[in-house]
DNA sequence: TTTTATTTATTGATTGATAAATAAATAAAC
DNA sequence: GTTTATTTATTTATCAATCAATAAATAAAA
């Protein structure tokens, strides 16, 4: 029992890599199976499809970047501030995962987009709540605003534009 | 002469389509072909290969919002409100277009990949000497703000989350 | 022995790309 | 001005590769 998870767990965070290097359509199964020391067919004894084993992995690096939200606790000033530090700190703990979560809107498999779908719609009424929680007034427009910046890092950091990011110069 | 640019244009605009609606992975060079009324092969008489044929598409589709944001003259305290109108407008009227430029950081082909950063280069560039011609302080600051909220949009539109959007409710 | 874990072998479909053939248009020659 | 030659436009036929997915076989374990 505890084997079959193991090996599933394998597989899944060897995907990761995989998916979050080449993206959903050049990553394919075969590397997946490479990667985790496993054959190829024997992914889909695990997942009933690629579809299916993405959206495991997705959830698994949407889980590192929701619980790292959760985890955050400040007082109301300096809120925004400090969860902003929490998500430069997952892009540089954990880059891929979280570069593959800001990407995969990009998807365009009606089953994994409508997955996506409900991952950005759960951090953004998470967002909501946690800032209303604190008091700001425009607890909404703060959450999606937030949101937005992420996805600008994301783009900064996908195409090597520093520039875009504010404080962050073309020197590394 | 005339013919074999005006074939070559065809299959542009027809391809623009495609690409949009199926990403550039699930778009085949054969349903460019299709919707543009020619053979599968007759598209490589213009276009290299698909890479090509794709960067093609995505340069008629970023000079019209690149054109837009270029006709956009307004007082300086107006200036980012009007811009954001400007932006909307071209969502409405060519929203694939505009899509597909804004999601096409996430395509994994090298060379894709370095000509989308140049043209993000080329809007952040373009914006942030606008928004300094109009005596704006921050103006690097305010122009990457602009292209964040640009894929904020972005994604609303795609996964269906008009929430994201302020002032845009779920009902249409 | 019976189940569980895993592999080998294989396939069927898709798809980008090439090559060769044909048709159409244009120009040259008579 | 009609025929011939030559280029340009476009198609048919085809390939080679890639890949997700299935089925059947085998090894390991309980």
């Amino acid at each position: 029992m505890a084997v079959r998870e193991d090996k599933r767990e394998l597989i899944i965070e060897n995907a990761v890599k995989v998916f979050a290097e080449r993206g959903y359509y050049k990553a394919t199964t075969g590397m997946v199976a490479k990667a985790a020391g496993v054959t190829q067919p024997y992914v889909f004894h695990f997942f009933q499809n690629k579809e299916e084993l993405f959206k495991a992995v997705i959830d698994r690096a949407f889980s590192r970047i929701y619980d790292a939200f959760s985890e955050v606790n400040a007082p109301a000033d300096q809120l925004i501030e400090t969860m902003g530090r929490a998500f430069n700190q997952i892009i540089q703990t954990h880059r891929d995962e979280v570069l593959m979560v800001m990407q995969a809107h990009a998807i365009s498999e009606a089953g994994i987009r409508e997955h996506v779908r409900q991952l950005f719609l759960t951090i953004f009424e998470s967002l909501t709540l946690k800032f209303e929680g604190a008091g700001i007034s425009n607890a909404k427009e703060t959450a999606a605003h937030f949101i937005g910046t992420g996805l600008l890092i994301t783009v900064a950091e996908v195409l090597n534009l520093p520039q875009l990011i504010c404080g962050k110069d073309e020197a590394e």
